[in-house]
DNA sequence: CTTGAAATTAAACGTTGTTCAATTTATATA
DNA sequence: TATATAAATTGAACAACGTTTAATTTCAAG
């Protein structure tokens, strides 16, 4: 019925988030609702609405954070200038950060919005800077002006696997004998830059 | 409250998977709610669970049949028995496939099932039938006794497929200018192979 | 013609996301 | 310090959801 004065806004908010996460990784997306949150924090389902627009956005703040924590983790590797050698350093990061949270990542791709409706730019954004690690990774193959097919490059490279660690999840490629999501992915870079390598060897030469 | 003799226990069956197609590729996994289903065939709510489990199994079987459909285009299709040339094809039929029903091979990868259960065999059957078909079109790159890597590549292939066609769906890739689906893929398999064909230059001619 | 099984429904239950008026408190102003 | 204003919180309500069940009607078999 009235104002409390037990946590500020900021903890509040923070509260909610710790709790969501919480929720998530343990019951997945779907045990996400407002009053499992609500009550978990001794809190009423209203109050939510005070902090977030609904529970689509309260989704997609926790996955913008996900998508800043994994930003985060990447960025204090080193980097050696060897393209195979740091984007297996990345895929590596990428894997351990997907071990230890592993509902909280799933969460990203089992989210979507209502049909029609796009991402927010600020959460297109989260996207965009972490695709662009895999970019700087490659640069050195790529000469001056052939910044297009970089991008695209980084794009396939990290649509790529995200494909081969979502399938792997939903048990989707538990198929033949052994086939582990680091070998698919070691793979994917390996035969994928090899092919980037032998383009570059034949076309890029030219200034 | 009584039987009806409108329609034959597959006639319904069918008339129910028909509906949910539409309502699916109209308002997405969302909008497939018991409910509008019924009353848009004319029946009750009640009436669907005397042809499935529940929500999840009709789901289920909405997208085994959409995956058979996809099997049943692709494999019309002709072979040449050039991998590249095969997977190219491969690739198109997809791509096609997936523009003429959009949403509903998006069904595939919305749908979770609840956390810890699995899918069921006869499901992961017809994934596995497609994914062959895919290990069929490179299989000229494998030697005898290789058919661990041969799998495992095609497995790659098609994860690495799914992701880039899963990412452009949300908005999620839209970032440098003009990356088109299918360039991404094409750029997939073309370095990709070049990359199998490189190691199989090197590693394979023993026998 | 009777009997039993199958199909269908209305109604109900518990849960969901969300809104809102009412209420309490904190803060700013005079 | 007293008072007004704004903010925060809630219980209660609403419509929609998935699902179950008892009751009812019809079909098919004996």
């Amino acid at each position: 019925m009235a104002r409390r004065s037990d946590h500020s806004r900021d903890e509040l908010y923070a509260l909610v988030m710790d709790e969501a996460r919480n929720i998530i990784e343990r019951d997945g997306m779907r045990g996400l609702t407002a009053r499992s949150i609500a009550t978990a924090i001794g809190y009423s389902p209203g109050t939510l609405y005070n902090l977030f627009d609904n529970l689509d956005d309260l989704a997609l703040q926790i996955n913008g954070s996900t998508l800043d924590d994994l930003y985060e983790t990447l960025s204090q590797q080193k980097r050696t200038g060897d393209p195979e050698a740091d984007l297996r350093t990345l895929l590596h990061g990428y894997l351990g950060f997907l071990e230890r949270n592993p509902a909280l990542w799933g969460a990203i791709f089992d989210f979507r919005l209502p049909p029609e409706s796009a991402l927010p730019e600020w959460y297109l954004q989260k996207v965009r800077r972490l695709m662009s690690m895999v970019e700087d990774a490659i640069a050195p193959l790529f000469a001056p002006g052939e910044e297009s097919e970089q991008s695209q490059a980084a794009g396939v490279l990290w649509s790529s696997l995200h494909g081969i660690s979502t399938l792997a999840r939903d048990g989707r490629l538990s198929l033949v004998s052994g086939q582990s999501v680091p070998e698919m992915a070691e793979s994917l870079i390996a035969n994928y830059l090899a092919g980037l390598r032998a383009r570059a060897g034949k076309a890029a030469p030219h200034a």
